[in-house]
DNA sequence: GACAAATTGGAATATACGTTCTATTATTGA
DNA sequence: TCAATAATAGAACGTATATTCCAATTTGTC
């Protein structure tokens, strides 16, 4: 094992040797590797704490690297953090360089990466200031309270309820992702009870099979939340709760960062909630 | 004598007082403003032998600016350091606006929608940081030049992969989805050819089935293009280009901002390059 | 399911470090 | 030049810190 002599080396090292360590040591490399800034700076001690581990643990992973101790291996930490200061002017600079590039016709895929970043910001700006606390709120009580939840979205809203279907799997709700595979969406739809809750997302243009479900779900007095872009949507009339995140639809691709974060904001939401009112109907772990 | 209590104040402090300083304080004083990160993270002993100085006067001259101790001082100047790492990361500003908007965030949902929208920023930040411009085009090369676009993703990084595939749909290039259902990965896997490319995204734990997928294509000689997580990813190895966003694992319920919006990137990026030079195999509009 | 090996937790130890104290050396003013 | 005072050097001290070591626990294997 030779031991690193710069940031870069040390990086390489830990990456390779990483499937070859305890969970713990790898626990350690995630976070040496996450944080760097905290092991230039901090103490064995503070470290270990804040990786929950032992401090002894730190000094066995700088020794597994092939360093003396850990002060050895925090050289290397520390040597990256001031190079970095150094060298934190060429940001901006960068910047500008994507910038002027961008202004010569051709669009390089880095001006492309950072203009969607902004746009992101921008996105998620509004988001906070078009969804209300009052319907965040009622949507939670709807999924805490359901006995099933299932999700429906389709085409560019497809992704919105595979997160939802996967996030509140994770915290072990009753949740089916409706996606309409070889034309059974009729069928699934028919197996929504009034005690479940039915989650859409659809943007224009919207899908009418989409709509459809929403509605005829409505109709049968199932709770329907929607995630939507606006108040010309046909899911609003549909919706129990209706979040309309204002979607730019000047830009020919939109992005899902807005009602993603939305999603996410209803799994934890819901997280706590369980958490605090447990049992209602759904299995907990033992 | 007030005692400082940020970089900038310290600074304005010691120059203020700098006259009234003994000769050796001053000497002192002069080696601080001129290497603050020397005094960041040298021990007393390396700072006084840098500074020509006992290092008892290294405690003196903290105690001439009001600080119960050296360390205390060293405070400071750390903070300094990391501050300007920090802040070279420009969407900062941004940042700090949303998280300014309101701080009595509990647990309540709009807190938490607070919260989520501030983390998101803060990865789209990082995103931009971790991503060269060289690994982009490459990759939209790939992308562009293939005969065929294969996507694979599952659980958590699934929604990223249903985003790319929707997408590259629209674009109007041949895209399948390797959604494994019914067990079907392998068979599909074999129809993947050396003038396709693969993409595949996974996040820790990573799933077998993509990391073996990932393998068994690379190993073929498919050009493989990987979205994940840190330099830890078993992906890396079987990756043309490798897109590594530092997931912060801390957090129990990590978003997907981050790498749908680099999809998007390689999404639009890939559009416009075949806007200038269109027709490499593929189908265009009648 | 029992044994061996590896991993981890936690107290004990050694070391490095910041700090303090005092003797010594410069500096100043008469 | 000679006190009187401030400044400094350098050793001594106590504390905080890294490190070591062994027991306890987990993990892997037959």
């Amino acid at each position: 094992m030779d031991r690193a002599t710069n940031y870069e080396q040390l990086k390489e090292t830990i990456s390779r040797s990483y499937p070859d360590m305890s969970k713990q040591l790898q626990r350690i490399a995630r976070f040496a590797l996450e944080k760097p800034h905290d092991l230039a700076l901090g103490t064995v001690a503070a470290i270990a704490e804040a990786t929950e581990v032992q401090p002894s643990a730190m000094i066995r992973f700088a020794n597994s690297l092939g360093f003396g101790g850990f002060s050895e291996m925090q050289q290397l930490f520390r040597g990256h953090l001031v190079e970095r200061v150094e060298r934190s002017t060429s940001y901006r600079e960068r910047i500008e360089a994507i910038r002027k590039k961008q202004s010569n016709g051709a669009a390089a895929p880095a001006g492309v990466l950072h203009e969607l970043v902004g746009d992101a910001s921008a996105e998620l700006a509004h988001l906070e200031e078009n969804v209300s606390p009052a319907s965040l709120k009622a949507a939670v009580k709807l999924i805490a309270g359901a006995a099933r939840i299932h999700v429906l979205a389709q085409r560019r809203a497809f992704p919105v309820a595979s997160y939802l279907a996967y996030a509140f799997n994770q915290l072990e709700l009753r949740t089916h992702l409706l996606d309409g595979g070889g034309g059974m969406l009729r069928e699934s739809l028919r197996s929504v009870a009034r005690e479940d809750v039915l989650l859409v997302a659809s943007f224009r243009h919207y899908s009418p099979e989409v709509i459809a479900a929403a509605a005829e779900a409505h109709a049968r007095g199932v709770p329907v939340i929607a995630i939507t872009d606006g108040p010309l949507s046909p899911l609003k009339a549909s919706a129990r709760v209706c979040f309309e995140l204002a979607d730019d639809s000047s830009k020919p691709f939109r992005s899902l960062v807005a009602p993603l974060t939305l999603a996410q904001a209803l799994v934890v939401s819901t997280g706590h909630q369980l958490a605090e009112q447990p049992a209602r109907g759904k299995k907990k772990k033992p």
